[in-house]
DNA sequence: CGGAATCCGGCATGATACTG
DNA sequence: CAGTATCATGCCGGATTCCG
């Protein structure tokens, strides 16, 4: 059965598939401390986004097994989202993302840097 | 001039919005292993990809900063891609992202084993 | 409050053909 | 061999609206 034979089982296509949403590395970034509400996540993230975006970008990880969905019985409803057992192995490769990205900020401020010295106007 | 203010500074947005193109991940593990030509990218990809795709995912990794072009005057064309030093630190990333990529195959095999035990047809 | 259903537009990818 | 130019298209994200 093994959905669309999980691409070739190799590591590396799997991980980019996942990655392919345009907030999910966010999402489960804001995800690691803990479960979060959905208009909490809304608020939180970097950039505006719908909640008909975010409620799709939510679903799908859930239904790739990253995340869990709660919902509490309740009028207004509550729905608090976590990570899974396999989400949360995936904080290491947040914190490798995390320093990375960093760096890659300091490359290209550097990059800049040395580029505005030499005149260049490109 | 920080193109796009580097996505507000944040290394995950920032990381993420690299990441986007759909074979960058499996192009800098390819190019890990030192100077890669094209038609040997191209070769080597877990799926068939056009070189004007090819071509244009490695441009946009190299405006980046992510890969070095390297062109070598002589007929026929010889072109070697590589990491460049901020690539060569997204090997970090690589190995976690290869190391979860592997467990997510394995949860999801393990979830499709249960899921045959329990009968379910979903 | 959280989400489903639609519609729409953009853009990344893909297909094809041409160049040095 | 490597790349560009052009055109087609499919999918994803965003806007809006309705629902419980």
């Amino acid at each position: 059965m093994a959905k669309k034979d999980l691409y070739g089982l190799c590591p590396y296509v799997t991980s980019q598939k996942i990655l392919s949403g345009k907030w999910s590395i966010y999402l489960l970034y804001l995800l690691q401390e803990g479960p979060v509400r959905f208009n909490e996540l809304q608020r939180k993230m970097p950039e505006d986004i719908t909640h008909t975006t975010l409620s799709r970008q939510l679903k799908s990880l859930e239904e790739e097994g990253l995340i869990i969905r709660r919902e509490y019985s309740q009028i207004p409803p509550r729905v608090e989202y976590s990570l899974s057992e396999i989400g949360l192995k995936f904080e290491s490769v947040l914190e490798a993302l995390g320093n990375w990205g960093s760096d890659y900020i300091e490359f290209v401020k550097h990059k800049n840097h040395t580029m505005e010295k030499d005149g260049e106007a490109i």
